[in-house]
DNA sequence: GATAAAGTTTACGTAAACGTAAAGTAAATT
DNA sequence: AATTTACTTTACGTTTACGTAAACTTTATC
């Protein structure tokens, strides 16, 4: 098996994934990650590496700090879990699919919305250009643009 | 047209969407929505229902008030924009659709990873139901359990 | 050995999105 | 007339997710 064994400073990660390094501190300060140290200096492993990413992908998705804690705990228990946790990791895991049908549905409506909007914005535009055009043709046909009552 | 003229009470618009009435006033305070007034009292048209309907849902999709708000300002433009207002618009429409295409990515990468995490749960609970069962056996082989070294 | 570069802790500040309480108005009901 | 019900404004409080600054260490470099 891949047992990646490289490490990472926190300015790597924070390099990496466009975040700054307090975000990545504050992480660990509510529990998210969990780095090792050598003296003060933290030491990320490519677990915190995976979890890392796990959290962006968490905030794009709308959930919070608390969530994704509470899914990476839950996760870790499922290795020494008793049958009560893995039971109640299961029924999680259908709500978290029900809501991403929600979203599926979420996403879907707002294209098609997006589809409409952008049709307005091309009518409108197409709009603007015929009337430039007509306003054109009435320069030729009285020029200097002699405006009368 | 279906030119809806029904209007709402801020508490009918507040239990139908399930959020509470301080909520839909906040929306109001930042631009969101603008119910007429009969005296001090807010009437909300079919238009501000529409308007919360996606307000909620843009919530769920993880944008803030400030970008929905923005849209909908964009999209009043489109009404009476010059050009420019158009064009602008269409760009953002399309780094929304952008947006858009990260989210699906991130969900379907959630939901494979959602499908492995269930199968561990349930290979660990058939783990713990297998070891119940071989400590029945070994009960019934040596009844009372008396331990020995 | 001074200085720069990257890391640290501590701690106060901030924006977003409301919650919550206080005090008042306006209409409907008993 | 008194009370309930629904609405209002004003305003301070709260949580989340960091930003930002100050004051240190530790390590690498000139």
């Amino acid at each position: 098996m891949a047992e990646e064994k490289r490490t990472y400073s926190i300015s790597e990660l924070a390099k990496e994934f466009d975040v700054t390094t307090r975000s990545v501190r504050f992480y660990e300060d509510q529990g998210l990650l969990k780095p090792s140290r050598r003296g003060q200096t933290r030491i990320f492993s490519s677990k915190d590496r995976v979890r890392l990413k796990l959290i962006l992908r968490g905030k794009r998705m709308g959930f919070s700090l608390a969530e994704t804690k509470e899914l990476f705990d839950l996760w870790d228990e499922t290795l020494t879990g008793n049958e009560k946790q893995l039971l109640k990791m299961l029924t999680i895991l259908d709500n978290k699919r029900a809501q991403l049908e929600q979203q599926k549905n979420d996403i879907a409506q707002a294209e098609m919305e997006m589809d409409t909007a952008e049709a307005r914005c091309r009518e409108a535009l197409a709009d603007l250009q015929k009337r430039k055009r007509q306003q054109k043709g009435a320069e030729r046909e009285a020029p200097a643009s002699a405006e009368q009552k």
